[in-house]
DNA sequence: AGACTTTTAAATGTCAGACAAATAAAAACG
DNA sequence: CGTTTTTATTTGTCTGACATTTAAAAGTCT
């Protein structure tokens, strides 16, 4: 593990992609603790600051995690499914607000990895994740339910509908397209009608994956997906007629 | 923006969430200048190492940019999308290396989010990454190349494959869970024949994208699937009886 | 001898102050 | 007016120190 003073980009960066390398490539194996911050200094022929600032890079991407104390030290950490999501939702979240992603855009993506997901879910849904969906169809029923309400309890159906497919990896991959666009949603203002409209394909769903029919679930999803779209299309006009 | 000395977590932690909480609820926003360190050092009641720390958290996650020099500083950093690629791609791949999941499970989600593109692909796919799959097909055919490298065009294939679904933020989603599986797939030898198989049905794909037949695209993946599931529970019987 | 308490050493967390290097703006100069 | 020099600002890095946490070692009492 070599560094080059002589770079123009920063040591503590060089330092941390070493490290990283390193873990990527198994050198460095879960669990296994990293020299002491006075040691890598010495062995990096730099200050322990330096070496700070790039254990905390590395800390803020959970690679490692450190404990204080005597035998403590930064360790390599394994990074778990829940860490591994809430990374995915941050970055994902980041990505559409800041580059101006249209809606139609990412509803489009949103609904074609979940379509990915139906035929496993109809086939894999336990009573648990069934009881979920049932349960937050019922909160969206309720009135005087705000609009933000109204999209969080929209996106945990979803994603128990995603975990029926009981495939952690995808589980994982799809955190990130379906919270994301929870701020998307919110923008949009929903009427009784509206939500008469979305609570009817919840339940359609529910209801197929109840009875392991996969084909009736993407026709709900396919249906969903036409009419958030066109929801999103008329606030849009909506907007445009107003200002 | 405030922080809790007395906390147990560390400051720079705390600092690097109170600006991270100001980033995504739009608070600060792209290409905006934060405080000079010194300044953050002020406004926290702490050190400057302690506010460099934070910032280094930030920079790890691509939030920020630093720039030296008078009128530098640190600066709200749009999250690009290949940013957000080889965020997805570091993630995914440490989760799958980390986390002991099996070849079935990851080569299921990886295939149910390709099929998911499959359809948008069949119309949307350019010539140009028509080209792209047709010559890696061709570099999968060259003799003497190396498992591993046969392994990248496979990637390359269906990176092209899913950029094909002209969707940014669907190829962002699926970086991870294509690239991911390199690693699980290097494990796997490739024999004159099966290689041949894989590229039959590569060059299914590829024809049946060009002819935008999106059912036959469907088969191919399921039947692609279904052989690279096979393959490496070959291997592994193989190595079971070895070992 | 064994269980409990105290001490100690090692490690991270934090601070203060300093200097180096880069960079853009301001000032000086032709 | 254009070019060069100076200057001020800001990040990058270093040194050295102290605080805090923690586990293990040493000590003590029953």
């Amino acid at each position: 593990m070599k560094i080059d003073p002589q770079s123009p980009t920063d040591l503590s960066a060089q330092i941390a992609q070493a490290i990283r390398d390193a873990i990527v490539s198994g050198r460095l194996i879960v669990d296994e603790r990293l020299p002491s911050e006075s040691e890598l200094a010495d062995q990096f022929q730099v200050s322990r600051p330096t070496v700070r600032e790039a254990l905390k890079r590395l800390a803020a991407q959970s690679l490692i995690r450190t404990q204080r104390g005597a035998s403590g030290g930064a360790f390599v950490n394994r990074l778990s499914f829940p860490d591994a999501y809430s990374q995915q939702i941050t970055t994902s979240t980041l990505l559409l607000s800041m580059n101006a992603v249209s809606f139609d855009t990412a509803c489009e993506a949103r609904y074609a990895l979940e379509r990915a997901c139906a035929p496993l879910a109809a086939q894999r849904r336990t009573p648990d994740q069934l009881a979920t969906m049932r349960a937050e169809i019922f909160r969206q029923t309720q009135p005087g339910l705000t609009d933000e309400a109204f999209c969080a309890s929209d996106v945990a159906f979803h994603r128990a509908l995603v975990d029926g497919a009981g495939n952690p990896v995808l589980s994982y991959q799809l955190a990130g397209a379906v919270e994301a666009m929870q701020p998307l949603m919110n923008m949009i203002t929903f009427t009784e009608r509206s939500r008469g409209a979305i609570i009817a394909l919840h339940s359609k769903i529910a209801d197929a994956l109840d009875a392991h029919d996969a084909a009736t679930v993407d026709v709900a999803l396919v249906e969903l997906e036409a009419y958030t779209r066109q929801l999103a299309r008329d606030v849009a006009a909506k907007r445009r007629q107003a200002g």
